[in-house]
DNA sequence: TGTACATCAGTGAACGCGCGTTCACTGATGTAC
DNA sequence: TGTACATCAGTGAACGCGCGTTCACTGATGTAC
């Protein structure tokens, strides 16, 4: 143990960090074209290899869009943990949204990547992406499911507020996502506005159930 | 007069059918593709023309996308003109959705083409959309601003509950359009997701505004 | 430990194809007189 | 109404380019003995 001992690299990892760069490469390009207007040459010169060798990692690239939203969901679930861990019940609005937007920042390529290719091009990662939502959706309507006034809402009512949450996130995402750089103020506007929504939508979900605002048939 | 005189066809008519020929073409092809998958000479092929023909009306596919984003937003104003007419205070949410559902179903390629241009690809026709969405936002604003408890809302709350009306409509025309055609089952469950969330998000709204839940801090 | 062979990530030439765009053109329609 | 000229929507050949994919290959790494 001298402490300077050859770090041997085997041929595999050599190929998972070939393939890494292929993922990377392909994220950031396709923040320009989208990911059905990424050619798989341009993304082999970005990451420095021939086209033909692409191959030996993907058998295209719908293929590789399948393995990205994997990877882009992995940072989309991130934020129902950091939502968890911070849970404080009377701050659960403001702090959601502040987590989300903060997730946003860090991960604008992966946020900007699920919202383009939800509704894009290729059959096969759309499919992908509105599967990992599907997910999403139940794993936050678990985590909704311990607010206060909430508990003993059925599952499908439980399912609508899960899915109206997951529009309201997408939509704010996208706001963010959109909205010119330096512009602090213009997303302290979006903040406030997700902020605003979330209330309406759960106090109010909340409100609906137990007590139907009058004139408003609620069935 | 004797109902058989020659229709003249003048010049500047058979262009304008050109125009519009290559407009269908082109919402058409683009439900495929995106507009930024859509060649000038597929678009030229399907309408009957030689490829070069097509710089008779448009400069580049990006102008034409433009033209068909001013094309699609006039079906999606139709959604409001058609539930405007429909108002009937008692029914509001359950009408509107009918209509909202309707109206895809009957310009599924224009909801489409909007839903994906918006976030898809090429700059100028995603400005020219969320300008539109902008536009039918305030519009829509307008209209919610007479629905009863809703009256003396400041300008900035009913742009926010505009806001989310909107992206719900949104989701839920994207739901649709989605959806495997051919099962009414589940497009009858999209419908009355929709209703509820409406419903939530009305309603709940004006409790929150006049009488916020006790346990969620209102500010 | 040394040798002989297998594996396999990456190479480089070559292919046929559809693309956007240029250019000079054609001939029907429109207009001035 | 007839004639002479202008306009202009659509034609067709040609271009260079980037594309996905094939194929036989190289040489470093891995493995069996």
């Amino acid at each position: 143990m001298t402490g300077m001992e050859q770090r041997v690299v085997t041929r595999s990892e050599r190929k998972e960090a070939t393939r890494q760069a292929i993922l990377d490469a392909a994220l950031t390009l396709s923040a320009q074209t989208g990911l059905a207007g990424l050619s798989l040459r341009s993304v082999a010169k970005a990451v420095g290899i021939v086209p033909t060798a692409f191959y030996r990692h993907f058998d295209s690239i719908e293929e590789l869009g399948v393995a990205l939203v994997d990877e882009a969901f992995a940072s989309l679930r991130q934020v129902l943990r950091d939502i968890r861990r911070e849970m404080d019940i009377t701050r659960v609005i403001d702090d959601s949204v502040t987590i989300l937007v903060r997730n946003v920042r860090e991960r604008r390529a992966h946020f900007l990547f699920i919202a383009r290719e939800r509704v894009g091009g290729i059959t096969a990662v759309q499919d992908a992406v509105r599967h990992e939502l599907g997910l999403f959706e139940r794993e936050l309507a678990m985590d909704v499911a311990r607010l206060p006034g909430v508990e003993k809402w059925s599952p499908e009512d439980l399912r609508v507020l899960a899915n109206l949450i997951v529009g309201s996130m997408v939509s704010t995402a996208e706001a963010i996502i959109t909205a010119p750089p330096g512009r602090p103020d213009l997303e302290r506007e979006i903040v406030r506005t997700a902020e605003r929504q979330l209330r309406m939508v759960v106090v109010g979900a909340a409100n609906w159930v137990s007590d139907p605002e009058p004139g408003i048939d609620p069935d």
